[in-house]
DNA sequence: CTGAAAGCGCTTACAG
DNA sequence: CTGAAAGCGCTTACAG
């Protein structure tokens, strides 16, 4: 834990890069800014000393004169491991090539003190901008928070949560009337629905979904053949027994993310039954454990990584050397990944 | 993206809690820091009016006093999601009621220019520490690194890579000879290993404790009875199917992670073996693929979240209310876990 | 045991 | 189009 020794070479500093160029250090500071109004050749001498000083601004001086951290702070508190670090990883894509830091907020939604520690925190750090992880995006209390302390946020969900410039939005919906009506044109009648938890617009929008796939067809949805679950597995198993114990029992079901749907595979192997021979299964979020299981899990996948990197390049693109989305997109695609796990339903 | 709008009653600094308590700012930050030598009476006016008025010290402008970020810097190029999400989990437990903050920095173990990215963001970025996962912890170069900068470290690995102050371990080894010792005892003869990557000390050290056991045993590890991975779910199938395609083929199997072992049981489900009848498995992690898995996959607890908040608490110990682990604790247990993927052999 | 001065490395009005 | 002055909110020697 030894500190530092003073090296001998130190950092160069907006001074010396002043001198260097003989200009003073508001000019070397618009041109770190880019800020418009600088004759081409003083920028250009600017520019030459601070490759030849190697020079690099200080995010501590700069945070404390601006008032703002260069940085962004993902804030969570999604239970699923592999969606935050999906998450993170294309938002941690986005800003590789920036000035930009990425913090990790984890936050208690059950806790009365959320939006207070969430203030709290914001206040401290000062991040440039927030990103908002579905559940607690979609509270609108915590959009309007990020408005009155003026930082800049996205809210990520599963249905547009806010206006364009501050949500990014899969299109669950959609997707899981497609994965439907795939089950249904291949026969299957009876398909039983496995709820995520209540109050996840996610796991509303999924609902949503499946129903619109069976009026469509015209297919009666008994409510005994929706079953709660939490998007956990075990969540998944106990709803897979109570389905597969109705009579007739449905020959297919969607589970609202994979976890779950693992749970029903193993409510119908202690059945005895065989996927996709005696039961179709479909999740939803192409999780690794969708293609681990066996059968491997027909399922939908999330854009995660993709919206991360939008919800950065929305967040912050003007700190960005490059985007890879337009900025008034706001919409990405959950797309239907056909794999093992369904089949044309017995012929009773 | 509005700005903040001048709120009327703007954050106290450290001026406005000297001028309440009646003493200077030194002396506030003196009770901030938690210096020794200070009256009782004069500390307690001082802590009495950081509480009136709200006092949050500002922590850019400690960072540029200090040239220090109050935060610290989770270095990592794993592969596995749930890895680093655990890994993030622990130390956000530890750190939690502190004034620190995490940040994450993946980087690419490929790329030349690696330790050269990783001195300019801990130059430009200023952290207390940084916490170092494998495999990059592994490379002395990097604690090296860290040492010339005078930033804290701790490095995380299967084994012991620098010493007691600035590391982080679990017991890999003696887990998996533990693991092979109970299939060596339900009767297997024949155990085939799947390896993880080359130059990856944690695969080094389970294939030792998978030596170990096999030679305690007086049991002969033939060459092909190993095969490589790469600690992917596809290099498991890979290594599975050469694996049971020998003759006479394993009775068990070890998997240096859970990941390769789903892809050995595909690779079993495809010759129509069944787990654990014609075939035994174990894996490495318990990751949620092991409990997704039919059958559930016996397994080995890597203590991940654990190793988090030992790892944060050896590096900022000083900076936290609370700890849970003794300051000299560096050993953490990887425990065998249990489950169906695991029987006596076949009797031939 | 406590304080006045200087400084960390930037940026923001305000001039000119 | 460019600069001198003041300030962001802390801490570090140096005194006394």
């Amino acid at each position: 834990m030894s500190s530092g020794s003073n090296q001998p070479n130190r950092k160069p500093t907006i001074n010396d890069v002043a001198s260097q160029a003989g200009v003073s250090k508001k000019t070397v500071s618009r041109v770190i800014n880019g800020s418009q109004g600088l004759s081409v050749t003083t920028r250009e001498r600017v520019e030459q000393a601070i490759l030849a000083l190697g020079y690099v601004p200080n995010p501590q001086a700069r945070a404390l004169a601006l008032g703002r951290n260069f940085a962004i702070v993902l804030l969570h508190d999604n239970p699923n491991a592999q969606t935050v670090q999906n998450f993170e990883r294309g938002i941690l894509d986005a800003i590789r090539h920036s000035e930009l830091a990425l913090m990790v907020r984890p936050v208690d939604r059950r806790s009365p003190a959320m939006l207070d520690d969430v203030a709290a925190f914001l206040q401290q750090q000062r991040p440039i901008g927030a990103i908002i992880l579905p559940p607690i995006s979609e509270r609108d209390e915590i959009g309007a928070l990020c408005r009155s302390m003026g930082v800049r946020f996205v809210r990520v969900g599963s249905a547009a949560l806010d206006d364009d410039d501050h949500s990014v939005t899969s299109t669950d919906r959609i997707a899981v009337t497609e994965a439907c009506r795939l089950l249904i044109a291949m026969g299957h009648r009876r398909i039983g629905f496995v709820r995520g938890p209540q109050g996840f617009r996610s796991a509303a929008e999924r609902e949503l979904g499946f129903h619109a796939a069976m009026e469509a067809a015209g297919l009666p949805v008994p409510p005994d053949y929706s079953a709660q679950g939490d998007y956990r597995f075990e969540s998944g198993r106990s709803a897979g027994r109570l389905l597969l114990s109705l009579d007739p029992r449905p020959t297919a079901i969607f589970a609202s993310n994979d976890e779950m749907a693992a749970g029903v595979m193993h409510a119908a192997f202690e059945r005895n039954l065989q996927i996709p021979r005696d039961l179709s299964l479909v999740g939803f979020d192409d999780s690794p454990t969708a293609t681990h299981v066996w059968p491997s899990l027909t399922t939908v996948r999330w854009p995660i990584r993709d919206m991360g990197v939008l919800a950065a390049e929305k967040l912050v693109g003007d700190f960005l050397p490059s985007r890879r989305f337009s900025s008034d997109f706001v919409h990405l695609p959950s797309e239907l990944v056909e794999r093992a796990s369904i089949a044309p339903p017995p012929v009773a």
